[in-house]
DNA sequence: CATAACTGTTGTGATTGTAGAACTAACCCG
DNA sequence: CGGGTTAGTTCTACAATCACAACAGTTATG
């Protein structure tokens, strides 16, 4: 990459109540930078969804309700789709057999969306695709990614 | 996050050229899973692209352009668009003046796309959004950011 | 020079995702 | 019970993205 033409003297963002930290340490700076990079770069939208022949969104579902089995809401919040597309996306996913509606134990107004058995054997497929490592990452020393797992251990949310 | 239920044995992949390897390290499957994580979490399209007016693609164009000017041929190719499309996507950014074409110095077919200079302010604007790290990531102690910061260093191709 | 290959554009159409109002059924609370 | 809220669906209209074919101008190649 040559020299980015972008002043980022100050990367302080103003609105968002979420980051609202005024000093930012600049090796937090490089490091998501790198991760950025490297987590976009990465990317196989296009491999997994004609690997399974589903748009992104239904991949994501499926991959988000191996999971664990989700109320349409949870997945709507989660993937930032409003309840009609999610409905929509699930119908179809239904439609193909990869997902079922099932009844939730306490509330009979939601329903609990979990996947069949090719459902899961399509949410397998996409997950060996997506959580595959790129090659730079895992060509690390073994001892510098035993520290990268350690540390990013600790963020997961 | 309660336990994933996908039996991840083999997260081997099978069709693609790259990352091929056979011997994928745990610890490199756990990074990576994390890294992902982090950063599909905090992704802000929506903020971004409100922020500026423009979809996310207009972002990503913008973005790119302000490391240094592209072909139409290089943008479609980095964003994996096809080039109708990229046509489209930069003739609109042209229209609200924020790129312009120029000649290209060599190959008179080519043009280089290059930010106008409120181009470069909105580019900055959606470089301090998209670049300031999450608060997790940033609360690390000094230390971690150090060795991540340097490790991840060197990955970036 | 003639042919082939490449860069970008135009046009058309399908698919996908987004947004909003209106509605049913079920829950909650006083 | 009755009014207010929530979960999900339907319907509509629209914006964004992607795909395909055909084209002009330019470059490369034999």
């Amino acid at each position: 990459m040559s020299a980015p033409a972008l002043d980022k003297s100050s990367a302080a963002n103003d609105g968002e109540p979420e980051d609202s930290d005024d000093l930012v340490p600049p090796a937090a700076l490089e490091a998501w930078a790198a991760m950025r990079e490297l987590v976009l770069d990465h990317e196989r939208k296009k491999e997994v969804c004609e690997a399974l022949g589903l748009s992104f969104v239904r991949v994501r579902v499926l991959l988000l309700v191996a999971q664990a089995p989700q109320t349409m809401g949870a997945i709507a919040a989660r993937l930032t789709t409003d309840p009609p597309y999610t409905t929509l996306v699930v119908d179809d996913l239904e439609r193909r057999g990869l997902v079922e509606r099932r009844a939730h134990p306490t509330d009979r107004r939601a329903k609990l969306v979990a996947l069949t058995p090719s459902g899961e054997e399509a949410a397998r497929r996409a997950d060996a695709l997506v959580s595959a490592p790129p090659t730079r990452l895992a060509a690390l020393d073994a001892d510098d990614l035993e520290v990268l797992r350690t540390i990013l251990a600790g963020l997961s949310g």
